[in-house]
DNA sequence: AGTTGTATGTGCGAAAGGCCACATAACGTG
DNA sequence: CACGTTATGTGGCCTTTCGCACATACAACT
């Protein structure tokens, strides 16, 4: 019934790209393209979820919402990595939400096979860790981020992180939504996003944010874009599997 | 040369204590139990591992440092789990530091040995990851309520899950350190403590904290405090590795 | 072209927290 | 028991952000 991804379609996913062309292969006929249109849930706080997704054009993000309506993003799944990670990870559930942030397109790949292919314990389980570990210092620096920095520095960070995960050098976003990102005001952001826009960092219109020059962003961001950049290229760029035994026949 | 831990002494760390008998008695032989002093650093930012530290009696901060010195906790470790997540991750190292926050003791185990036993596949691997995804639902948790909430519910907080980790009701802590462990000033810490001292939740006296009445605790606390902990008891509870098969011979 | 909805700009007062300076209080040590 | 050290208490001033109210501006559709 479901269209079957294709190899140049799977690529797309800088994880699965990563893998040996033999677990590579095996997945492939597993995976199924889907396309997320913009603010369109993932999963919801506590669902049960029956797929992971590999973004290839998508940009997810991970949110938490508080009792009283506020919310604030953990982190930020692009081509990088996967949806779900709940689901290897053995709790099934995770208490938080995951929105498109980005229409576009990814991968999906069925819950027991995901789980089956884990179980195997080869490069798939390897890079699969790995990311959870970079998004985990994702989130532990936004917490940090978040109590240390101002809304500006933490503007740039977002617009930088944002941009590293789509191809193009326009963001369709709303100052609206990139409060409810960042966990602060709308206003606060409108006077963040004006100042990068005097600077000739960026220039936007009703939701259309278009990056300029990322060497201002990044002087003017503080250092947690550069520590999470970092240590995602550190877990996620050079391929050294050797650095663990690949329990694969 | 090293003593080697007894029966009774692994059972105090519950990540241990919930594996199966063949597991727990398989690994026994390997675990060296350590002593950690009040503010020892279990590993710095960066820096390669050579064991993991499941805690008995100790607790262990996770701490993000700033280039301008400033720290914030990302989470606290105790007889819950296990500290040095990177080496099972495959990421070797954390950009974070770990450190006593309550002196006690731990069990240490080799990063190899811990590593084979984790390709294994089995009830081990499956606690370590559920432990994982426990301990991202607290710091995502920590990065929320350093967005969104006051020093004093943030206290209330830290107090609460550092409580559940320790087996009496006094704290060893200075408001100084907590002031860290918050990533706030002093003054806010003592201004926060006096009124908890008011209104009969805790007392205070130079460095020894009674907690006093959880109930007042739990109710001036934001809704984190609890977040955390039901999802600590949802993942780390109840043990059903039925969820998952054991590919253990 | 006018209307409507959404997006952005701006200007307050209030609150929280940061920074600084210094006062008080407990404890240990000689 | 005098002293220095460490821990806690307090106040004053400043910056940032919040919360609210409202002004403007762009875009799409009739």
């Amino acid at each position: 019934m479901s269209t079957l991804a294709t190899y140049d379609e799977s690529v797309k996913n800088r994880l699965l790209a990563s893998l040996p062309p033999n677990e590579f292969e095996r997945l492939i006929p597993n995976l199924q393209p889907v396309s997320f249109s913009l603010g369109e849930v993932v999963y919801e706080f506590g669902g049960q979820l029956g797929f992971v997704y590999f973004p290839t054009t998508a940009i997810v993000s991970l949110l938490y919402t508080m009792e009283n309506g506020t919310s604030a993003e953990m982190g930020l799944t692009g081509n990088d990595g996967v949806v779900g990670i709940a689901l290897f990870m053995g709790g099934g559930t995770m208490p938080n939400r995951a929105v498109v942030q980005s229409a576009g397109g990814a991968l999906r790949l069925n819950a027991k096979v995901l789980q089956d292919q884990f179980a195997l314990g080869g490069a798939f389980q390897y890079r699969l860790l790995r990311y959870t570990q970079a998004l985990i210092t994702q989130i532990s620096q936004t917490a940090v981020c978040n109590r240390l920095h101002t809304v500006e520095q933490q503007l740039c960070r977002w617009l930088l992180l944002s941009h590293d995960r789509v191809p193009a050098d326009e963001l369709i976003m709303t100052q609206e939504l990139i409060a409810d990102m960042l966990g602060v005001r709308r206003e606060g952001v409108t006077v963040a996003a004006g100042r990068l826009q005097d600077i000739g960092a960026i220039r936007y219109v009703r939701g259309h944010i278009k990056i300029l020059d990322r060497v201002i962003l990044e002087t003017t961001a503080c250092e947690c874009y550069r520590v999470v950049k970092d240590e995602f290229d550190r877990l996620l760029g050079a391929d050294d599997p050797s650095q663990r035994q690949a329990t694969l026949g």
